[in-house]
DNA sequence: GCTGTAAGTAAGTAGCCACTTGCACGCGTC
DNA sequence: GACGCGTGCAAGTGGCTACTTACTTACAGC
């Protein structure tokens, strides 16, 4: 299918190494065909960009919290997974954001409703006792999704500096960010655990 | 200068974009010229933007902890506000990092280096004594570094789930890490300042 | 005044780009 | 068998791109 194939290229090359050529190649169609069915690259991209964009994140969190602890860790596990599939394509928007803010409303409103999510969880969870604490949603919200972002954007271009493994980085951010609201988690607060020790961080740079 | 210029014109339009025309334009000198200095489009470049990179964060965080919140705070305030300065430049590198991956290396120094000093940082705070948690030191840095890139790069993407004001965002961040490897904060846990109270989080899609 | 050097100017080359045109082929319908 | 329809193919257009060449101008030191 032509829109898969496009926002593929799109992902890998951006807009302007996304050729109409290119995308006939991987959609193995010829290139005026391309024209035929959406008249212009520019619409095209469009088209697919939302397109992939609207696949939504179905993971939700419950509406009436049991064990934050796992709930949060789990559902940061799994959207972690999901920002890190769609990495390339989200670094490629990011970036061509100035030259064309077009693309951006569709790429923005999955991240919003996610935020939007954790505020509403974070609520729950005071208002079900699991904190007393008046603290901040918004803000800690923010943190949290920020802490999944850059894990899933950055990760590869910089791993040593990241916790490892990757697959329970998640899970450890999830964990803090209870403990800065209050809730009271299970461990102390996510020692590595044994055998799989990450590096003392005096040897970052090795 | 060329090499200002050009980093300009890159973290404006990207490589692709970066013609040796508008490079030239830029910096108010002959087309020719950027050949006779650079050789190519690429070797200038690759020299514009490491050259920019080195442009080092100076700001440090003190060897021993006095006061972490407001130490850790301003730190972060004026962290976020170097990254947000860059950000253009930084969204440009990490698309293009699949493309041109020679590009990473000098740009992902000033972060590790970042990354590296809070470590040492938290590890100070319970060595003196400013929490008993065997927390994660790793996990911790990367996700307040995380929280800051974040609000650097997406924050104009998408205004309305970040906490207001951008001004007073880092500080928060620091705030709350700090709460969650068991430091004991002044206030409760930022809560919003009067008058500038966030909206609530049910109008987020407004 | 001569010379070397740094810079500009004009023109051109070869290649890629988005996009168009015109024509051919195959396939199902009536 | 005529028709419409979807698609492929070949070729071409005008514009941009990196990069080159050949020549000119301006200035500084001797």
């Amino acid at each position: 299918m032509i829109l898969n194939a496009a926002a593929e290229v799109f992902a890998q090359h951006g807009f302007r190494g996304s050729t109409t050529r290119r995308i006939a190649d991987a959609a193995s169609v010829n290139e005026v065909t391309i024209f035929r069915y959406f008249g212009s690259k520019d619409a095209l991209l469009q088209e697919a960009i939302s397109s992939s964009a609207g696949t939504a994140f179905a993971h939700h969190l419950p509406s009436e919290p049991v064990d934050p602890e796992r709930e949060l860790g789990e559902w940061c596990t799994t959207l972690v997974k999901h920002l890190h599939a769609r990495r390339a394509m989200t670094r490629k928007v990011m970036a061509e954001m100035e030259e064309r803010p077009e693309m951006t409303p569709c790429a923005v409103q999955a991240p919003a409703r996610a935020t939007h999510e954790l505020c509403s969880y974070f609520r729950k969870l005071r208002s079900n006792g699991f904190t007393d604490e008046d603290f901040d949603e918004i803000g800690a919200a923010t943190m949290l999704r920020g802490a999944l972002f850059h894990d899933a954007m950055a990760r590869d271009m910089m791993p040593d500096v990241f916790p490892k493994p990757a697959s329970k980085a998640a899970a450890r951010y999830a964990q803090l960010i209870l403990r800065a609201i209050g809730v009271r988690t299970g461990q102390a607060n996510a020692s590595t655990p044994v055998g799989t020790k990450t590096e003392p961080p005096t040897s970052l740079d090795s």
